[in-house]
DNA sequence: CTACTGACTGATC
DNA sequence: TGATCAGCCAGTA
């Protein structure tokens, strides 16, 4: 299994609601340096994939931030989903990641990466 | 193998 | 409040 193949699977199992930004994607895949490569990741995600790549986002400080790097999909969208989710954005399109940032279960952790080695 | 490209991040100015 | 810079990494040519 590939780097986009586990991005692709830790994404999938980000519950709604909640978020990871590119460096902890990276970190949980024990590859804490590879935030870069997890946005090429998600941008190479098959569109109609089951990946609910809108729960990745860039991270500003204390705070997370929808990236506007790709236009596949507009900042707008992608802020919709999340709010539809529960998502409370403040005035400057800026989230508290104390609140959303995911925090996965070591078991779950361990479920995962037994998909990577498949 | 080298060179280049990004949905990144944190530090600096 | 921005804008820039420099490390970092996987994928592609």
């Amino acid at each position: 299994m590939n780097f986009n193949e586990r991005v692709f699977v830790l994404t999938r199992a980000i519950p709604p609601g909640k978020v990871l930004n590119y460096g902890e994607v990276a970190r949980l895949l024990n590859k804490p340096q590879a935030s870069r490569a997890v946005g090429y990741a998600l941008n190479a995600t098959p569109d109609g994939a089951d990946v609910p790549w809108h729960r990745v986002v860039g991270k500003i400080g204390n705070y997370g931030r929808i990236s506007t790097r790709a236009l596949t999909y507009s900042v707008d969208q992608q802020r919709m989903l999340l709010e539809a989710e529960g998502v409370i954005f403040d005035e400057q399109g800026l989230f508290p990641l104390s609140q959303y940032l995911w925090e996965p279960d070591p078991a779950e952790l361990a479920a995962i990466a037994d998909l990577f080695s498949q």
